[in-house]
DNA sequence: CGATATGTTGAACATTCTCAAGGGATGTGG
DNA sequence: CCACATCCCTTGAGAATGTTCAACATATCG
C-alpha cells in the first residue's frame, strides 16, 4: 500500500499529515486541527483528470496532498498558458469567489485534502490561524507568479528551460531534505506539452533547447524525463538570473 | 490647491480619504480608523521619482493614494519586466518579509499613504478586518498577475496592446464612473518604454503596434498620449480573450 | 500487432528584435 | 530669441529568435 494509498482509505489525521507544517493549516494549533479534521476528505485524481474545470462552480477547495497539478488558464483560440504549478502543500481554490478561470489538471496521480467551500469559509473566519497562513501563502504565490512574469516576458527560450530545470531540481531537493549539489539527479514531472505551457513556448522549441543543453554538457538526460546537472551554477548562469535572485518554488 | 497637495497638507483623516472603501482599510469600522489615523503618513514622490529599490531595506508600506507607480523587477544585464501597475488604493510593499525584489517607480506625481512597517504588522495582528482586506487584495492581485502571465506568454504584440488599452480604457471608466463606451478617450498614463516593460516588447515594437492600430482606425490617437476608442468591441476583439474572460483591473 | 501518446529533428517562414536615423516637443543657457 | 541638448516617439532595414508544418522515432497499451 503506497503512501497515496493509505493516505485516502485511513483517511489519516491532520496530525500524522505529510503537509501539516507546510500547507493551509500550518498555524493552526490541535484544537483547530481537530475542527479541520471534522470536515475534510481526501480523493485521488489520476494523471491526466481535471480536478476543476475554467469557468465552472466549484464547491470544494483544499491542499496537494501529494503528486503535482498545473493551473493554467486557456484562450478561446486554443493557446494555453499554465499560470501555477500546484505541489504538495499548495492550496487550491479561491476563497470567497464561485468560480475561476483557471483549469486544475493533475499532472501525477494527485491525492487532494477536500474541505466544502463554505465550510472552510466559515471556519477561516473564525481561526485567524487558518486566514493568517492563507495570507502567507498567497503573498508567497502572489511572488512566485510575478518571478513567473519575469522569465515570460524577458528570458529566451534558453534561459527559460534553464531556470525551470533549476526551479524543479530545487523543489526536488527540499522535498527529499537535500542539498542542491552538483551532480544532482531528479524527475521531471511535466510532459513536453506542460513545459511549453508552463514557459510560453511551443513542445518542439522546448525539445530543441533540452537538446541542445545537452549537446553542451550542461546537462544529462536519462530519459527524456530525468535529468542530471553535473554543475549546479553552470546551470543557474544559463537561467538568467543572479544568484541572489529569489526563484519561484 | 490641488487634491495631492491638500492632502498631504491638511493631512486628512482617514474618513475623507478617496481610497477609504477600496484600500487595505476598507474593512474596517471607525474604531480601527482612529489607530491608523494615529500611525500614518502621507508623502508625495514626484514623476520618476523611485518609492522603493529592489533589495532594499525598507520599513514603510503604505496605499496608493493617487498617481500610478510602476512595480518592476530586472534581471542583471538590464531586461526588465513591469510586474505590477500601482494604481489609487492598491497596496505597497509586503507584509512580513524586510525587502522585496522589486523596484517601485512613480510613473505619475504619486501621494502614498504610509506607515511604518512594523507598526502596520502589529496593528494587522490585532485587527481581523485588516488582514481579511489585505488576504482580498491579495487574493485579486494574485488573479491579475496570472491574467498578466496568459499575455506574456501567449498574446502577440498586436494582442497585447490591444489587452493593455482595453484595461486602461476600463480602469479609467472605473475611475471617473462612466460606462465604457464607444468613442471613449482616454489618457495612456504610460511611456512607451513603460509599456515595453508592461508587455514584454521593446519600444519600437510598441510604437508600431499602436501606428498599425490607428491605421486600422481601431484607435484614434489624439496624441501620443490620449487615445479614443471609436468602436470598444473591435479592441476587445483584437485583444485575443473572450468578451467573459476577466481582464486586470 | 496496430493504435495512440510522447518526443525529436529539419526546413521554411513569421514575428519580433536590433541597430540606425530622424522628427517633434520642451527646457536651458547664452 | 536662438542654439543646443534632452527626452520621447516613430520609422526603416536587416538579423535573430521562435513558430509552423512535416516527417519520423520511441514507448506504452490494448
Amino acid at each position: 500500500m503506497n503512501l497515496a494509498t493509505k493516505i485516502v482509505e485511513t483517511n489519516i489525521r491532520c496530525g500524522e499529515c505529510p503537509i501539516r507544517h507546510r500547507a493551509v493549516c500550518a498555524y493552526c494549533e490541535a484544537p483547530d486541527l481537530v475542527k479541520l479534521d471534522a470536515i475534510k476528505s481526501y480523493r485521488t485524481y489520476k494523471a491526466g483528470e481535471t480536478i476543476t474545470w475554467a469557468g465552472e462552480r466549484n464547491d470544494m477547495i483544499g491542499s496537494v496532498v501529494s503528486g503535482v497539478a498545473s493551473l493554467s488558464r486557456t484562450l478561446p483560440d486554443g493557446r494555453r498558458q499554465m499560470v501555477g504549478l500546484l505541489l504538495p502543500s499548495d492550496f487550491v481554490g479561491r476563497p470567497g469567489r464561485d468560480n475561476s478561470p483557471y483549469d486544475v489538471v493533475a499532472a501525477h496521480e494527485v491525492v487532494m485534502c477536500q474541505f466544502r467551500k463554505k465550510e472552510f469559509e466559515n471556519l477561516v473566519k473564525s481561526t485567524p490561524a487558518l486566514e493568517h497562513r492563507l495570507l502567507d501563502m498567497t503573498l508567497d504565490e502572489l511572488d512566485s507568479a510575478r518571478e513567473w512574469m519575469l522569465l515570460l516576458g524577458r528570458k529566451t527560450a534558453r534561459e527559460k528551460i534553464a531556470s525551470l530545470l533549476a526551479i524543479i531540481a530545487r523543489r526536488n531537493a527540499v522535498l527529499e531534505r537535500k542539498d542542491v549539489v552538483d551532480g544532482l539527479q531528479f524527475a521531471v514531472p511535466l510532459t513536453r506539452e506542460a513545459m511549453a505551457d508552463y514557459l510560453g513556448l511551443t513542445i518542439e522549441t522546448v525539445s530543441r533547447q533540452i537538446s541542445a543543453l545537452k549537446k553542451e554538457g550542461i546537462i544529462d538526460l536519462i530519459d527524456s524525463r530525468h535529468v542530471r546537472v553535473p554543475d549546479f551554477a553552470i546551470l543557474l548562469d544559463e537561467a538568467g538570473d543572479d544568484s541572489d535572485g529569489g526563484m519561484p518554488y
